[in-house]
DNA sequence: TAGATTGTTAATCGATTAACAATC
DNA sequence: TAGATTGTTAATCGATTAACAATC
């Protein structure tokens, strides 16, 4: 019904509802909504009548009302605990990256198979044995799994977080997953993004150069 | 010309590519690299085709030549230098995770406005004062700029970046930026992709326990 | 040749954009 | 009321998918 990228700029629309509730804001046009989340106007009215929300003619949105209403519809991301394997630089990031913000993603706990970390702490998290993680992740309940392994281990990461119940994966590695239908995977590649815009700025810097 | 897409997608080819010359792999079909990738068959040919690059029938792609051609249009990456603003969990992850590989951006110097950091080093690398950005890029020639500032301070960092030369941003805050038009902009937004991931597990969990 | 693969063309799908009527 | 905004509908755009001819 809803498709994914409407899913993915309401989490934007209510951290940045939530921002102008600090400021006092009662209320907002679509128009500045979507100058914040960098949209436009039409694509944000279209965005919250897809989860049933209505504004007023003439005086817009109610910052209020509405961030409570993307909320009943989002869910509480800070009620969804996840674990994290591959415990190196990014792993350790994405650890406390997440653990700064309040209403947000509790990682309970990293795995590693390095013998160097597996025990100690890792950013106030433990740091346990991947041999581990199908156990500790069915007795915890954890539905949500971050892979910040290497390529060459994320599948294999992945089977393992998914055969321990894991229904949705935030995976950092650059490579696709082959999960079942009813897993959900998120894919980040930061080698990816920055290619791009690696790219995009050499030919914008060979157009310069023609052209001088 | 060629999609943003396809660029994006061009890039993890060759880092593909490259993973299967270390395998002594000779050719490779379509089918196979779009299951690698995650795309499908006629996606990858047409990604190809798109820069000029054709296969053979019946023995698809030449893996050496491909990962060359893929290479001549998308640029060398490693060649291209940036900086970071921004010193926090983040930055500091960003600047070990782009310096622990090999063919990738060079991270020159880190800004920051804390006392504390600047004048330090952070992984390597050095940290300066965010109000000698504009002269320390121009003086470098950077022309790439990485974001990992709270949101609030984004645009500011942005348009300091514009000032100074820069032509690509790879842009972590939650806040989309505006810029000239011969600026490129790639945006990262990890709450918003945990967010996601996060929704789905809990509509998942919530449609196990209703036909439970 | 037979079989599998590639490149090309047409059809489909989805999302975005534009135009407009309804509302406060 | 006048003006600005919202929700709705139709048109456009782009990318993906499917079907097919060409090739080794």
């Amino acid at each position: 019904m809803v498709s994914e990228k409407t899913i993915g700029r309401l989490s934007l629309y209510r951290r940045l509802l939530n921002g102008l509730m600090e400021e006092n804001r009662r209320n907002i046009y679509s128009r500045e909504l979507a100058l914040l989340a960098g949209g436009t106007a039409p694509q944000v009215r279209r965005d919250l009548m897809s989860i049933g929300y209505s504004g007023s003619t003439a005086s817009g949105y109610d910052v209020a009302d509405l961030a409570d209403s993307i909320s009943g519809f989002l869910g509480n991301p800070g009620g969804t605990s996840g674990v994290i394997v591959g415990a190196g630089n990014l792993g350790r990031a994405i650890i406390s990256y997440f653990a700064s913000r309040r209403p947000m993603l509790k990682l309970l706990a990293a795995f590693d198979n390095d013998p160097s970390k597996i025990g100690a702490e890792v950013c106030g998290r433990p740091c346990w044995d991947i041999a581990e993680l199908s156990e500790k992740v069915a007795e915890f309940g954890v539905r949500l799994g971050v892979i910040t392994v290497p390529a060459e281990a994320a599948q294999e990461t992945g089977d393992r977080l998914v055969f321990a119940g894991v229904t949705g994966i935030l995976n950092f590695a650059p490579s696709r997953l082959r999960v079942p239908d009813n897993v959900y995977v998120e894919h980040v590649d930061l080698t990816t993004s920055m290619e791009k815009v690696a790219y995009f700025v050499q030919s914008n810097t060979q157009r310069r150069t023609l052209e001088a």
